[in-house]
DNA sequence: CCAAAAGTGTTGGCTGTACACCCATGT
DNA sequence: ACATGGGTGTACAGCCAACACTTTTGG
């Protein structure tokens, strides 16, 4: 017997087993764009299309053991924002039940996996056209979780290098919404949710004013 | 092969599937409490314990359609609020993976199922005491939904019957929150979100002033 | 007439939004 | 000197929280 099956008792014979796959919806900013990393598939079905990364469970393995492998795999990071997204039992045609991850990562700081086969590539949401396994509708749904996190969440910290100024944070709250923001609200409104400080340091690129720079006080998910 | 498994392609044989099973939180409100159904254990592991009902996934059968089919097997109700919880792969000793759902129902409507062999109840979600499998946490997490969304959408439809007057809606939502709620602002903020209507019915029940009473315009969820 | 629940408004504080100009730097 | 992005304050409106008494009915 297994879980809290009830009905087990009735069905006693032949366990009805499942793949189980996981996916991992991985995002990034990368100059005031929303990514999100695909995979070149290199067989059938749907050989040649463009899918998310993702992989069997293996035997003794914890469903987020299997997400922060296969983000590793893609990557090479490991201490990332990665939440459970949702379970799917109908995204291929036989009927396997697929796990999705999605992180959040900074492009500075991820490696994309060299392969020929199986090649990562970043890819823009917005026109990212048709993907295998209605893996379309799956972006959409990591996406509409991440706008509605950036409202009562410190997520954007994993998009982010460490020090970063308050005009890069306001860029990336913009990619992620769609939405232009005003700068003195914004500034406003993240100061006083007190979730970053100033570190001392200026930025001083580009020709013209150096910019303060600031870090999360926690790189963890803190919901506000 | 099945889904994005570009690992697959690296160990082609011994699929590795899994047990899945499918859990459903059933809530409702009884008496200003918050009441969850639990059925008792009539086998190992946990006999005689509480759990929340569940049961293996069956062959070709998607994860909604097997939560609707463990719902209605406990309660006779299908038509109510169901959504997808979170996945768990560590709540037995055997790695199954467990695809928890929730569910909210008015408990006039629903039947519960007349068994000997691992009987539903209702329990007060505030003492529930040891489950089987770390059900306590499931229940917790289902709460911690439920409040969250108690704020931005009109869940509680489905915790009431057709009709209802605006204390016992009330009722239901200080139940939920565990919080009491002050009548005047209650009632201004719930007409002014505009989610109800009145009926032109009275209530007259007790020996007291007869209260009007309200429907939700929409029994189906409405995000604010 | 008493108990019990229904129904009803106003105020003050806070929060969010709209909006425009000067500053420091590098070329 | 100019182009580029950095940095700053105020005023108004809408929202939320606090708060107490009268009404209607049944017993």
């Amino acid at each position: 017997m297994t879980l809290p099956s009830n009905d087990a008792a009735s069905r006693p014979s032949a366990d009805p087993e499942r793949r189980v796959a996981v996916i991992v919806v991985i995002l990034t900013v990368d100059e005031g764009q929303l990514n999100v990393l695909l995979i070149r598939r290199s067989a059938d079905p749907f050989k040649d299309a463009w899918s998310l990364p993702g992989g069997l469970l293996r035997r003794d393995e914890a469903l987020k053991q299997a997400a922060v492998r296969k983000l590793d795999d893609e990557t090479g990071l490991t201490d990332v924002f990665l939440e459970q997204l949702y379970t799917f039992s109908d995204l291929d045609a036989e009927g396997s039940v697929a796990v999705v991850y999605f992180a959040l990562v900074d492009i500075t700081e991820a490696n994309l996996a060299q392969r020929t086969a199986w090649e990562p590539a970043w890819s823009p949401v917005e026109d990212t056209s048709d993907l295998a396994f209605r893996n379309n509708e799956v972006v959409d749904y990591a996406l509409q979780r991440l706008r509605a996190k950036l409202d009562y969440s410190n997520v954007a910290y994993s998009l982010l290098p460490p020090e970063f100024s308050l005009s890069r944070l306001q860029a990336t709250y913009e990619a992620i919404s769609g939405q232009p923001l005003d700068k003195r609200n914004f500034r406003k409104r993240i100061l006083s949710l007190d979730i970053i400080e100033p570190t001392g340091h200026l930025a001083s690129e580009g020709r013209h004013r150096p910019a303060q720079l600031y870090r999360f006080r926690e790189r963890k998910q803190i919901i506000f």
